[in-house]
DNA sequence: TTATTTTTGCCAAGTTACGTCAAGACAAGT
DNA sequence: ACTTGTCTTGACGTAACTTGGCAAAAATAA
């Protein structure tokens, strides 16, 4: 991906050099784990973004727009009509929005 | 959705008059899964949604793209900046396509 | 080398998703 | 009303996947 929620979250890390030991123990996990989460190897937990968006002194929304469009990757890259997917989810959702601000 | 995966399987299916047991069987699950699939409590296989589309008489790139569809709507759809998030991923997918493209 | 940080493999525990069963709703026919 | 067939739902057991921790190995720095 153009930039991963990992990689995201490890050039944060690394620009204010703090060690994963520190923010691991914030998130209350383990640095292994925590390393897998840079590495792509295990996905951080929703609540953990925020805590990560804190400490790391990054918009939350910016993370979790990060960490949600990793999830999204994974189901449909491996796709062959990727993009006419996601359009049908955008326009799905362009319907229900409408129909909610209508509401 | 627009268009969910069950609403077209079942419209599918009832145009062509077949009961949920037949699809069922060929499925190799019971009824009451196949049902669900249907009402959009279970979710199909990737292997028996190419069968769906097979019995269906309906081209199953159509079927899997409204499959992953449903997949892709139950990741965003609670999340506030849903369509940004798409268009992260339509870009992410677009630079790759390049890559390989290129390769 | 020593110390620190990062990474990996493996396993146990936790969580999620699946499929079946049993029971019930509903409609059409007898 | 009784049957027959289809569809639907909730509960339950379990299979599959995911997570986190531990321990030990790489990498990096001092």
């Amino acid at each position: 991906m153009s930039k991963t929620f990992g990689n995201k979250i490890r050039a944060l890390r690394e620009g204010k050099q703090i060690p994963q030991r520190q923010l691991a123990a914030a998130l209350e996990i383990d640095t292994a784990t925590y390393c897998k989460i840079e590495k792509r190897d295990r996905r951080a937990k929703r609540e953990q973004v925020t805590v990560l968006a804190d400490l790391l002194e990054v918009d939350s929304k910016e993370l979790i727009r990060l960490w949600s469009a990793d999830k999204v990757y994974d189901i449909i890259a491996e796709e062959e009509e990727a993009t006419q997917i996601l359009n049908m989810v955008a326009e799905t959702i362009l319907k229900y929005q409408d129909k909610t601000a209508k509401a």
